[in-house]
DNA sequence: TTATACTTGCAACTCAGTTGATTTTCGATT
DNA sequence: AATCGAAAATCAACTGAGTTGCAAGTATAA
């Protein structure tokens, strides 16, 4: 996914040093198949440099505010994270409600209910994050 | 909203004893206008009687695990809840990215993009949950 | 009344994430 | 090459929503 991403040039164009945290979290980013725990961020880093977690997470925050990084909030106290770069437009999720794992799903057209949910007169809405909750496929072949 | 609902009865269906603590946690839901996060229904409670925040956590836990309280996870590590009786369908919600203040929007149709949600074969969706984030009427009003 | 299960309270804990101060690194300037 | 200032990383200590285990209280059943 998104290996066609300079993240170098990336972090130029954000006005931001290409340091080796930063290019880890883009890259670990870049390759994960779901979105990733901070947690899980930490650890995939560690595995090839020494790093302290206050600075993924102020890089994470960073990211998230420029807009080069979703931090969906998928379930209470843990956020998860995705690369938001051209090749990742916005989509749903769904999460298993037995192993808590997270898939990205396909993006979905939502002209038709955008302007349903819009609200009270008078609110912006900015973008629409749909989670989908059930049991996944690894988990029903157990039960 | 919901004062249709008799509390003490929905209780005793459940198998569970009315205690003054059970009743003020779903009145105190049943009257909001929007959901609520544990910390507010603890004070709420507090105005009225003294009571330990771990026993309103439990609770909530619990009408949670029963399908009598929907618990939203809009943000990080603060889950907001709402009561999930017959008068307070599925529904999608707005959050203000200023203020964090919460609305509850009215329920759509999503039959048509269901389907799509569904991902990959093999997992069994069971609902949705829609989140609309933006600026709020009142927060426009101010900037 | 006594036994039992249910409910609440208390204190201590967990843990993802944050804060502020200090040190290190890097790129520019001399 | 040496110096300097800003950006980046580190460290220890903290925050706070939510949790755990156990003791104490309360309602119901026998
Ligand atoms: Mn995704
Ligand atoms: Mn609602
Ligand atoms: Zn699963
Ligand atoms: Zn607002």
């Amino acid at each position: 996914m998104s290996d066609r991403c300079n993240f170098s040039r990336w972090l130029a164009l954000e006005g931001l040093r290409a340091t080796p945290v930063r290019l880890a979290v883009l890259e670990i980013l870049g390759e994960a198949p779901r979105a990733l725990r901070a947690q899980e961020i930490l650890e995939l880093i560690r595995a090839r440099r020494r790093v302290n977690k206050v600075t993924v997470y102020r890089i994470l925050e960073d990211f998230t505010r420029r807009g080069m990084v979703r931090k969906l909030s998928l379930e209470g106290r843990v956020n998860h994270f995705e690369l938001a770069c051209e090749h990742h437009p916005p989509h749903p999720h769904f999460q298993c409600q037995t192993c808590r794992e997270v898939q990205c799903l396909e993006p979905v057209a939502l002209n038709r209910i955008w302007t349903e949910l819009q609200g009270p007169v008078g609110n912006r809405a900015d973008h629409i994050d749909i989670k989908v909750e059930g049991v996944c496929h690894k988990c029903r072949d157990i039960s």
